[in-house]
DNA sequence: TGTACATCAGTGAACGCGCGTTCACTGATGTAC
DNA sequence: TGTACATCAGTGAACGCGCGTTCACTGATGTAC
């Protein structure tokens, strides 16, 4: 990586973890800085502004994310053909992945900036908005290959059902940070996975 | 209520919005008197400090809530005395409770907090805490009285299926936030509903 | 290989504004006798 | 009922600090000929 990339995501690392733990507004430049060894011009060489910082953050927390769930549910999948049972095994990996981290999940960016909202430009919202809308979609792709093989123990609609990958996953963070108890995620993960096991039901053969 | 009172109730009122939307770094005291009506020593009168405030606002937001719940499962455990079929109206009322916010939820002030984490003392900390272990010990002791009568569908630690109600709504009101659709949060608690429903089942007569 | 120029990755100093907090004060209301 | 005093619910002015942003600049590296 070129010089300039490296200081550049260094300080968005420092400035992510900072947002984390204490919000936007509160998360100053001059500490940032302060952290990264540069000056404050140094900062504004690499972001126009603050809010170019926020949008930057964003692009970046969205497409790691993207891509960690894409690698863990392809290789759910490549473990078991069937679509129940490998979505069953993705959502066992992320519980161990989050499981894995020592001092539990550091945060949700998303869930950070929805209670930050008024900071942010309307491109930024819509950042957000736009990622769990396409979270929803990819979930919901795969609940309708499984629901294609079984049937439906309730009537539930499969776009709600999505829905509560993220908002489970998104609850599950706020409560291991409140209560800095790092299992709390990861189980609850597994309490959804519980719910999705005993909502198919192996289709009777016609 | 005395004048007093009333004013700083006022004051409260409008922080909690603004913290809700901006955080508590970035609201500012400028602000919110320029709401209230009122001058900056005004506020000052009234709270200590910033930390004053915080510690004011979440206090009497855990008791809201507190009420807010018992009022609701001790309803719906008079409209039907089987502790499963009461809990399940309880959800129910609570859902709709959460369709009827006009324009969603405006979101959790603990959330929020622990997003915030590192500007508040110990003590505002530690009020965070109990209150989340208060709600898994409440939601806990109704799962007791359920699993008395009923027998599980899935071997899950009534610990974490009592934390699956708080870690709902905390990711029910930031997908709410984020998607800017009131309808995610009542809809995951009718997705709770469903699961709970599916994971009790009647005791055959032994 | 040498030279001229362009780009990269910053530095240093200054700016004005708004922030949280303090302090001496005041007018209105309540209470004791 | 009148008076003295205490408490309540604030006001107004001032404070020093840190914040985000700008601007003119510079040394190191890369590129063209």
């Amino acid at each position: 990586m070129k010089k300039g990339q490296e200081t550049k995501s260094r300080i968005m690392d420092i400035a992510e973890a900072a947002i984390l733990a204490k919000g936007f507004g509160a998360t100053s430049i001059e500490e940032i800085i302060e952290e990264a060894g540069i000056t404050k011009s140094g900062f504004f060489y690499h972001f126009s502004d603050k809010n170019a910082l926020a949008k930057a953050l964003l692009e970046r927390y969205i497409s790691i994310e993207d891509e960690l769930f894409d690698g863990l549910f392809d290789r759910a999948q490549e473990l078991h053909d069937d679509p129940l049972h490998g979505f069953l095994i993705g959502l066992k990996l992320l519980s161990e992945l989050m499981a894995d981290l020592p001092n539990g999940h550091p945060g949700c960016l998303i869930a950070t900036y929805c209670y930050n909202e008024r900071l942010f430009d309307k491109e930024v919202r819509e950042l957000s908005q736009r990622a769990m809308l396409s979270w929803r979609k990819r979930f919901r792709k795969a609940f309708d290959k499984i629901a294609e093989k079984y049937d439906m123990r309730d009537d539930v609609d499969l776009d709600h059902l999505a829905d509560m990958v993220s908002a489970t996953c998104e609850g599950g963070i706020v409560m291991t940070k409140t209560l800095r108890d790092p299992d709390v995620l990861p189980q609850q993960i597994l309490m959804l996975r519980s719910y999705i096991k005993l909502l198919f039901t192996e289709r009777k053969p016609n």
